[in-house]
DNA sequence: GAGCAGACTTACCACCTGGTAAGGACGCAG
DNA sequence: CTGCGTCCTTACCAGGTGGTAAGTCTGCTC
């Protein structure tokens, strides 16, 4: 018994629609990041990818299909991240900071992320429930996380687990979505930036046990 | 629908129309928050005064106009507040939270204001340099505050002054620009948020001094 | 009264938006 | 060859956008 039609042969000998839509993806993503969804023409994205408007409407039925795709795009990519995250969060004895810095490298190496994803949380009761509802389960997991690490004494048990997940998460969130751009007068750098933003994440979680560590 | 004014009503004198660009202005903070700038139409912000769009067009030249006496309306607030931080702050032992929570309330009392703010931030090269630069020299004040504190050891060293003013202004404008709407599913309420928040900013200064007391 | 300036309306515009309808080019199976 | 599904183009549209131009009404001053 055969399979009805294989998809492979469609896909092979074609100008790569799949790579059209990729790049559809992206460039919507870096769109709506930069000027948000309504500042954002389908016209512009379009022009990025490098085909007409109509062409783009093709492969994504309206704008909406457009914003929902590059949102899809952005939590399968998160939903990597977070994994590696808490895989390395289980490893035994595991330094905060490298824990943390697996996801923020994520955001920076990926700019257009954080931003398009404040651009989406920004916008009151629409697409952004969604990417809460997507988040939610980790959100669980991680409070759990630290709920036991306060039991065994490694955590300070005035933390409030949920809340500290979440704090912690629109700090980063907020961190990279605005520290995109190079400094601009006295303003601290951005490796000051982050290294203060782990720093506060740290210390708010096992209080300043250890003293203040020596080198430059 | 906007009904049209009957010419018998009466003709805005002088008090009118200050009252309407205080009313448009704050109309505009209230949409551009919502919507975001490109998302509001100058029609929609005339509705909610309840005057036609011309007329609108009339008081603030353009759209831009608009946006600029938005921020400027915001700007003005956020200053005075400030001040009022700076002085809860150099009266002498003041609690941390109490001059915490005097920021966090400001834009509580308003929820529009955090989250226009961020609008205009996140718009990279745009508006949201000038409120930067409006902002700089607080925070060149407020480090040197930290650092003077540190210095009569009331803060910990480890703390880098600006970096953390500036991550700690992050956070409470993007917790209070994104908590704006009540919570949702299992995720933390608002009061256990903003607590959290607050114990982040003032452990991360001072360590866990104040976990102290209760002994195990 | 006349004159005038401010506040507003009516009428209008060019432009751009997201989206549709219809047909054509292309490769390929029969 | 014909038929067919996929991909894309040309042509087009109704509706909304920010913005202008010119006239109208009102209250104030002289």
């Amino acid at each position: 018994m055969n399979v009805v039609a294989t998809p492979a042969k469609r896909r092979a000998g074609r100008n790569d629609t799949e790579s059209i839509r990729k790049r559809a993806r992206a460039a919507a993503v870096r769109q709506f990041s930069q000027f948000g969804f309504e500042g954002t023409s389908v016209q512009a994205i379009a022009d990025e990818v490098g085909i007409s408007k109509q062409a783009l409407l093709y492969h994504f039925s309206s704008k909406e299909g457009l914003r929902e795709a590059a949102l899809e795009e952005m939590v399968e990519t998160w939903r990597a991240v977070l994994r590696r995250f808490l895989a390395v969060l289980t490893r035994p004895r595991v330094p905060f900071e490298e824990a943390f810095s697996e996801i923020v490298e994520f955001f920076r190496a990926e700019p257009a992320y954080p931003r398009f994803l404040m651009q989406v949380l920004l916008q009151p009761g629409g697409a952004g429930r969604g990417v809460v509802d997507n988040v939610a389960p980790w959100l669980q997991m991680a409070g759990d996380f630290i709920r036991r690490a306060q039991h065994d004494g490694l955590v300070d048990p005035v933390v409030d687990p949920e809340a500290w997940v979440m704090e912690t998460g629109i700090l980063i969130l907020a961190s990279l979505s605005l520290l995109g751009e190079p400094p601009k007068g006295n303003v601290p750098d951005q490796n000051r930036l982050l290294r203060e933003m782990a720093r506060i994440a740290g210390s708010s979680l096992v209080g300043n046990r250890k003293a203040a560590p020596p080198p430059p």
